[in-house]
DNA sequence: AAAAAAT
């Protein structure tokens, strides 16, 4: 046992600084603020190749410096070309960093911060859930760097408070989550908006197949940048599995972070729902527990993860709204509540321990009904993962009031006043609902216009969009019809990945 | 199937 076990990781040369990079002394100076001296090899590999404005595919697992590594040489870029003598009326934004989460936009940004505090750079971070009118003053102030959602982005550019005509750069962090269904259609009305002539950049822990077809169709020649093996686990995170009766997994996570002596642990519930039953049966067993997810108002999710990075919560439930990117430091463990649904969600969730160099234990339970689920997570990390027993649990019969949790009882009810249900009645929008009546009114909906164009959000999609343009191949005769706005409804069923590839132009798999 | 992301 040495340091050198970590030796595939760390493959830079030791003689190799941030000096070495031709970066300003303005970012030099920040980085030696933040204590860094040598790049992780991420970082050595993409600054250099970020800094002859090339595009990048980048395939790294969380920890590894994937933030510093696109984040410092796009701040060199900017400065680099800068100074166009008379500051023009406006600020346009030049560089665009995307995220799936708000979580992540925010930390992302205060690393960017951080590493341009001394420069001219101004940046900011926009997201959904908080108040508008911040961002909308931060921005117009104006600011060069902008770190988002896709959501509160575009409504900032209805607001017409943001310009993206002049982005010359545009990262993608997290992208095979950008890349999904779900974020498509708001990804692609931002790919819109930016100039033809750009920089992109993509990078995730984990690029499927499927999704690196579609990723390439954003890029143009991209250099492939690629740490370690691709969807490969951290080697330094101990993978353990745990057979436990679905009705015996509360218990049992109780009983692990008690046998453990947990003092920081995050548990993910493949459901908010889930999440929030977790966390509210280990803070009944006396445990510092607290939930995070989409059905939590921002500031109760902002609070949740404060507390747990400040160790006022130990174990923070949460649902896949954190399995990504989030850097929380000298986390000892993971635990699968559930084992998700998507084995790429397995490798980043447990991704969040273990990181820098630690080690991590990555606890998942599993039931007789997650066999295939298993399967799936084994083929994918190349690795076989052996259910053994959760010695010492012995699980106590559930009983009374845990039965049956009731999730919508009319206000004033007994057991509200009982057990206060710690915000999870339902998601809470009215704080701030004062133009209510305007849209429940039968034509304020739609009637209303969108300055996104004429697409309904988060409806079915027919992402023309994403098609190669293929000249042998005789267009669809509605092809012309659908070229500038989304189609409703054409592929509704299929699973993910079989629209995926319809996407890409190939035979549909049978 | 679920979660995330504007209101």
């Amino acid at each position: 046992m040495s340091d050198n076990q970590s030796a595939t990781a760390q493959q830079t040369p030791a003689s190799v600084r941030f000096e070495d990079f031709g970066l300003s002394p303005d970012i030099l100076r920040a980085l030696t603020d933040q204590g860094y001296v040598h790049p992780t090899p991420i970082q050595a590999q993409a600054i250099p190749i970020v800094l002859q404005g090339r595009d990048v595919m980048g395939a790294a697992q969380t920890g590894t410096g994937k933030t510093a590594g696109f984040a410092l040489p796009i701040i060199q870029l900017l400065l680099a070309h800068a100074s166009n003598s008379a500051s023009p009326a406006r600020h346009p934004v030049r560089a665009l960093i995307l995220t799936p989460t708000r979580e992540l936009a925010d930390q992302v940004a205060d690393n960017v911060k951080a590493y341009s505090h001394y420069t001219s750079l101004r940046s900011t971070v926009v997201f959904g859930g908080m108040d508008m009118a911040p961002q909308t003053a931060a921005l117009r102030a104006g600011v060069e760097i902008v770190i988002a959602t896709p959501g509160r982005l575009l409504d900032h550019v209805q607001q017409k408070t943001l310009n993206l005509s002049q982005t010359q750069i545009l990262v993608m962090d997290e992208a095979d989550r950008m890349l999904d269904m779900g974020f498509l259609p708001d990804l692609q009305r931002i790919i819109n908006l930016l100039p033809k002539q750009r920089q992109s950049l993509m990078f995730s822990a984990t690029f499927s197949p499927e999704i690196k077809k579609l990723a390439n169709s954003f890029l143009d020649k991209p250099v492939t940048i690629e740490v370690a093996r691709s969807n490969a686990t951290a080697e330094n995170v101990t993978q353990i599995i745990y057979k436990v009766a679905e009705e015996a997994k509360r218990q049992a996570v109780a009983h692990i972070v008690r046998e453990r002596g947990l003092k920081q642990v995050i548990v993910f519930s493949n459901t908010k729902i889930g999440a929030s039953r977790v966390a509210r049966e280990l803070e009944k067993q006396g445990l510092k527990a607290s939930a995070i997810h989409g059905d939590k108002s921002q500031s109760e999710r902002m609070a949740a993860l404060e507390a747990f990075k400040q160790g006022e919560i130990e174990i923070l439930v949460a649902t896949d709204v954190a399995a990504r990117g989030l850097d929380i430091a000298e986390l000892p463990c993971v635990i699968n509540y559930d084992l998700p649904y998507n084995a790429e969600d397995y490798v980043h969730r447990i991704g969040r321990t273990g990181r820098a160099g630690a080690l991590g234990d990555a606890i998942s339970l599993v039931t007789d009904k997650d066999a295939r689920l298993l399967a799936d997570i084994e083929k994918l990390i190349k690795k076989q993962l052996a259910p053994s027993e959760l010695a010492g649990f012995v699980p106590h019969a559930e009983h009374g009031s845990e039965r049956r949790p009731r999730r919508e009882e009319a206000p004033g009810s007994e057991r509200e006043r009982g057990e206060r249900g710690s915000s999870e009645r339902r998601p809470r929008r009215d704080e701030e609902r004062t133009s209510f009546s305007s849209s429940a009114s039968p034509q304020g909906r739609t009637a209303g216009r969108s300055a996104y164009g004429p697409a309904p959000r988060r409806e079915k999609i027919d992402p023309w969009f994403l098609k190669p343009y293929e000249p042998s191949q005789p267009a669809p005769a509605n092809a012309a019809e659908n070229r500038g706005q989304l189609a409703n409804g054409t592929s509704s069923g299929k699973p993910q990945k079989a629209k995926v590839a319809a996407l890409l132009g190939g035979p549909p798999k049978r």
